[in-house]
DNA sequence: TATGAATGAGGCTTCATTCAT
DNA sequence: AATGAATGAAGCCTCATTCAT
């Protein structure tokens, strides 16, 4: 059927030209005409590749995490030892600090959108995959230090969004490699 | 004479109000209709004690940092040295953990829905209480470890709401009390 | 009965001060919140003296013509002939020019928000007071003259709230003089 | 394919019949619920072909004076001499009086509404379209004298609006016709 | 497949009016 | 007599969704 492979490959277009739209405005603030026009189509097309504006939000939801795992294991597997794949998490953090920070933005929002469903799954498993990509990569930090990193990251990737002067990346990163050493 | 009403009794009980249903709905999803509903008043009521949704917003943004961080200041200056108060700060943390989440998870939504205005203001100086709280009672530990203290502290708030199985609030006091012996 | 007196001379007073403020901004631009505060006295006083809004505006259309008809009198009559009062008539609404445009619209609006009752009666008494003021000054100008020039500074008066650069008010009031000689 | 609609023609038709109900109503009378129902269609079409109630009310004062003007032009310029095309001005006022009226009307109505804006300019520039048609059609009539008749058929579709028996067109012909001999 | 015109519920806000004090 | 808190209908506008073409 080479029809559906056609109708796969579109809607994951489509998919990827959302995202940006999505992190950049939140769940409320993307209107199907605004996304539409984004992506340069007609709300019915969008509507003819997806069953609705939540169809589109929870597909994504999955996308981006899976995307950023594997960017983010493909920089830090290249530290030798445990304080440079530390130094190599938060540079990575810090590189992709805006993305990240929607991502959380975005949990939160889908977590509001679509109580007590399948979307808290879909939450939890994206977070569940970041914490597998720190599992491999601090595989061998005690698992109380390597949860205390993650929460200084996304400690500070929130109060970026939300403090005029957040706590420097650089602080932080010092910090988590007492940690570690 | 008119009715006898305290007005800024009055506007403080309906904002003491308010917040619970924000914190359900989030800022997008309370409606003025929602509210006045919940309140018990006509929409009408709502308008004569506040500018809008934003005010009543605002208002209660600040109204509710300020009582966060002197029921903080209480609690914790009972603590003897900064071990005890470190652990008096998680403990606080602990005790109001769906109130500080809920008050985080506002604070974005605030920002998303009015970019660069007052709200930026609003919400900064909502944190630098909750910093300065901490300053206040952690004076003599250097500042690059309160500030890793204070990211714990977000970050463990922010992932409770979204981890199906958080860390442990014990393991990163336990891990925060290392940064301060 | 000193207390009925006493209520009237309260009303008078109130609508005096409401005149201005429905000249300003018209009917439809008068809220009763904004009548009170201006008059310096609460919405409940308002309902105390009046049937509401409409009857406030009402008695005040009348109010209007009485004064302006006993203003023009007093000036015209001091013309000693019929060029001479033509002239003053037109000096006494180049003076009184915004009030009396002010009157027009209001007498519009008037019979817009209560079509076909007593409100148009209110408005054709008002109107006639203003023609046999006319009548009384120009007695001796026929009637089709006279007629002519009541159009002019009718349509002086409304043009001047419409057009950037109306027709000067001495180029009509020297065609008019024409139209007395 | 889209449903086949030649957009700029069923904004045109959409506004022909916002007219009469403007007329009929006022600007503050109507109301987008209302109009959408004189038409029928819903408010959300009316939001997909204009931008909001100003901006239909800005679209139909050009598309009717415009309208006006044409068909002024067309009827007076029939006339031989300048007596027979101040006749023939006088005819076409009369033939559409209560038009020219409620569009007078409907003027003051909007600039009291947005003072100050752009409708400002908007009325002038539907004035300007009179005066600019009586100057192709009475160019040869001295200026004074021109304008002296724009007052008189301004004042007299005011009046005939407000007064139970209005100067007859007839006598202010016959009056504007002694100005032009 | 794809379009975009059309819908109508629902959002925030205003305001004439009522009524307990 | 006077106040102003309270009401709720109604205004303008937005937006997810449907459907004829």
């Amino acid at each position: 059927m080479p029809r559906i492979v056609d109708h796969d490959a579109r809607r994951a277009e489509l998919l990827a030209g959302a995202f940006s739209l999505f992190v950049r405005e939140g769940y409320g603030g993307v209107t199907m005409r605004g996304l539409a026009t984004a992506l340069g189509v007609s709300t019915g097309t969008l509507y003819h590749y997806f069953g609705g504006k939540d169809a589109i939000f929870e597909q994504m939801v999955t996308a981006v995490s899976e995307t950023d795992v594997a960017e983010a294991d493909a920089l830090v597997q290249s530290g030798r030892d445990a304080t440079e794949r530390v130094d190599l998490t938060f540079a990575f953090a810090t590189l992709r600090e805006e993305r990240l920070r929607s991502f959380i933005h975005l949990a939160f929002d889908a977590r509001r959108h679509h109580p007590g469903g399948a979307m808290d799954d879909l939450v939890e498993r994206a977070f569940a995959r970041y914490r597998a990509s720190m599992e491999r990569q601090l595989g061998d930090v005690p698992a109380d230090r390597r949860d205390a990193i993650f929460q200084l990251i996304v400690g500070r990737l929130v109060t970026g969004g939300l403090e005029a002067k957040p706590t420097p990346w650089d602080t932080l990163a010092a910090i988590a490699r007492t940690l570690v050493s």
